[in-house]
DNA sequence: AGCACGCCGACT
DNA sequence: GTCGGCGTGCTC
């Protein structure tokens, strides 16, 4: 500190509140009270109107634009480092691009704990060591194999080792099938990146209680480093801890969630994204990023490489590594020996119908007769259901009356609980309610259950196979915390013959000693709204059928998939297992029609109790928009419309969607379309409204 | 977003 | 006369 600044009494910083006002606030810092000087990045309290809340030095200022004598000061400073410079940059450019104030970013990107003034003292005092962490650090310890690597993988490790230690941004993805060993691949780069002296290194995950698997490999291929967790699963002070040790630098490893990217690292020297093309990166409240781009944002700003994972990349990643923005690495290979490919059995249920089989409940007769050949073999057999909460809708026969949510366009669904009473359940809302004895609508008695969801193929399956053990996993069955952990264990011990299940069933599990993966009523996906639906599509089926054919005492496994549209591409292209065949074709359609990446998009939402304010507001904005002199011409409005899930919670909600070639336009018009909102905001009243940049459901 | 200020209806 | 409805506007 200079003799000046240690002279100098008071100085005027710019604090970052989470508010929805989009500027900061300038406050005096007191430098005797607080004994420093402001730091970008430091965690402060201060009063704002009647109550203390925390915020973060943005800068220092000069001189203030408000009147000197009714500034108020900064009241107390947290004791912790101050959040890392790249992490700041990230929320002011994702205040722009997300259009939201660069504390609506930044601060819930902090722990609770620290965001509350009360908790600093706690958090100072270090907690006792829990009885698990020594367990963990225990077994750490055991002797590790030595795992040999094929070509390929030496020669991805070999590039991506070069990219890290001339310290260039760079970004890779990492393409691999199934069992091709991407992650034993990426986690030795990471293992080279760390044997430099002060290293931290970042690895994203979509949903780590999914994948408890992969916490374990990373912990036994790090013994001596210290690794850190970040989720949301995790206790308040546990996530306000964790946070600490990455933010001090003393934590090596962060492996998390979406949440994870925001988390300040002084020494951050690689990132890894792992299935890259997960939907989970996209955070679906509050600021809605995307953590995958932002990852690369970092990376960018840190000039550190990144790489991004995935055996079914994202159009997005993939079309960015065709055009060599990014550089692609490929795993070919089956690393695994005896490993062999599943062979794929698409049945056209056109043809199963017209040989006679009724097929009511959704399976074909060759699925019915596979499950059987395999059961006599002893073999564990996954039905997977291609969505969550579907089905079973209560249904009259008599006047075709449906269970309808009160408060939503969905329908509710039939819920039985192991030894509880069934009920109704809204999938969107929560509600429930009591299944009606008779009709609402007319009063006729027989009520039955329309479709098929998991808890009606579990019932079908134990009356076909009465002597097999079924299990189902489920969003329903796997919320109790730990129980999803539970079920996945039951697997591996073999204590069941059947698996039914949905999305879940596909993440990040390897069942040895399932030969048979059956796939049922995938076809909803092919005619979907989102124009993105069958590219997910085609990484389940690609991800449900690399969870087969792993194994080496059953041979080569089968899948078989029911359709009735036995040449749609991601059927066609699953068959050949031709990832790439599969996504050019989609390229080649996107670029036809001008969508993205050929494009960028930005989706305006509105809700409101009545559908009519909601649309009008969404009209009003966009045609003063379009007045506006500045309005950048080449952007293109669709029509204001319903959504699909027009009712949700009470509130019925509208979009338009916004589109242009050029990312730079498409910025112009959103905050031009930002400020027309507020302005209509003004005029009417309860109209909520968001922005969301690259939708990835529409 | 909160939260206070403020200006009009039904109540002990 | 007051309690309280939520419209309007500000927060350094």
């Amino acid at each position: 500190m200079s003799f000046a600044e240690k002279n100098k009494k008071q100085s005027i910083v710019q604090v970052a509140i989470d508010t929805p006002v989009n500027k900061l606030f300038d406050y005096i810092w007191d430098h005797e009270s607080l004994g420093s000087s402001p730091q970008r990045g430091q965690i402060i309290s201060i009063e704002f109107g009647k109550k203390e809340l925390v915020g973060v030095v943005i800068k220092e200022i000069e001189n203030s634009e408000f009147d000197i004598q009714k500034l108020k000061h900064v009241t107390g400073i947290a004791p912790c480092t101050s959040i890392s410079e790249d992490v700041i940059g990230m929320a002011e450019f994702s205040s722009v691009y997300y259009q939201k104030s660069i504390g609506e970013v930044l601060l819930p990107a902090i722990p609770k704990y620290w965001r509350q003034k009360e908790k600093w003292e706690l958090l100072s005092k270090a907690k006792r060591k829990t009885k698990s962490a020594e367990k963990k650090n225990h077994r750490n310890k055991e002797e590790q194999k030595v795992i040999h690597l094929n070509d390929e993988q030496e020669t991805a490790i070999a590039e991506l080792v070069k990219a890290s230690q001339e310290k260039k941004f760079e970004t890779y993805l990492l393409q691999g099938v199934t069992g091709s060993g991407k992650t034993l691949t990426y986690l030795r780069w990471l293992a080279k990146v760390l044997e430099e002296e002060n290293s931290q290194v970042l690895i994203m995950v979509p949903e780590i209680n999914l994948t408890p698997q992969l916490e374990e490999s990373v912990r036994t291929a790090f013994p001596e480093s210290s690794l850190i967790v970040m989720h949301s699963g995790l206790t308040d002070r546990t996530r306000a801890d964790n946070w600490l040790k990455a933010n001090t630098g003393e934590a090596k490893i962060i492996l998390g969630t979406r949440m994870a990217v925001m988390t300040s690292m002084p020494n951050l020297r690689a990132i890894v994204v792992d299935e890259e093309h997960d939907l989970s990166y996209k955070q679906q409240e509050g600021v809605r990023y995307s953590a995958r781009d932002l990852a690369v944002w970092r990376a960018k700003k840190l000039e550190v490489p990144i790489l991004l994972v995935s055996a079914t990349p994202s159009l997005e990643t993939w079309y960015r590594a065709e055009d060599e923005k990014y550089k692609k690495l490929s795993l070919n290979n089956r690393a695994a020996k005896n490993a062999t490919k599943p062979i794929i059995d698409i049945v056209d249920l056109n043809i199963d119908r017209q040989s006679g089989n009724k097929n009511e409940h959704g399976f074909s007769a060759h699925l019915l007769s596979g499950i059987a050949k395999n059961l006599e073999l002893g073999l564990q057999t996954l039905i997977y259901i291609n969505r969550r909460g579907y089905s079973p809708v209560l249904n009259c026969e008599a006047c075709s009356w449906v269970s309808d949510c009160l408060k939503c366009s969905a329908h509710m669904v039939l819920h039985r609980p192991a030894g509880e009473r069934s009920s109704l359940c809204c999938h969107h809302c929560g509600l429930i309610r009591s299944i009606p004895k008779v009709c609402p609508s007319c009063g006729n008695s027989d009520l039955i259950p329309l479709g098929k969801g998991t808890q009606k193929v579990e019932e079908f399956l134990s009356q076909q196979f009465p002597q097999a053990k079924i299990l189902r996993i489920d969003a329903d069955t796997t919320r109790k915390k730990g129980s999803a952990e539970e079920l996945f264990g039951s697997i591996h011990d073999g204590d069941a013959d059947i698996i039914v299940g949905t999305q879940m069933v596909t993440k990040g599990h390897d069942y040895q000693s399932v030969a048979l993966v059956g796939v049922i009523d995938a076809d909803a996906s092919l005619f979907s709204q989102d124009y993105r639906a069958a590219e997910r599509l085609f990484a389940q089926l690609m991800q449900v059928t690399g969870r087969a054919g792993r194994s080496e005492k059953s041979g080569a496994s089968r899948v078989v998939i029911q359709t009735r549209y036995p040449s749609a591409a991601p059927y066609k292209y699953l068959q050949q297992d031709d990832v790439n065949g599969f996504l050019a074709e989609v390229c080649e359609e996107r670029k036809m029609v001008g969508l993205p990446p050929f494009s960028y998009q930005a989706l305006i939402h509105a809700e409101h109790k009545t559908l009519m304010a909601a649309i009008d507001m969404l009209k009003d904005a966009s045609r003063a928009a379009q007045l506006s002199e500045a309005w950048p011409q080449n952007v293109m409005m669709s029509d204001v419309v319903p959504k699909t899930m027009v009712r949700l919670a009470g509130k019925e909600r509208a979009q338009i969607l916004m589109e242009c070639v050029n990312r730079q336009s498409l910025q112009y018009a959103l905050e031009i379309f930002q400020q027309a909102l507020t302005e209509q905001n003004t005029k009417r009243k309860g109209v909520g409204w968001y922005i969301e940049r690259d939708p990835v459901q529409i």
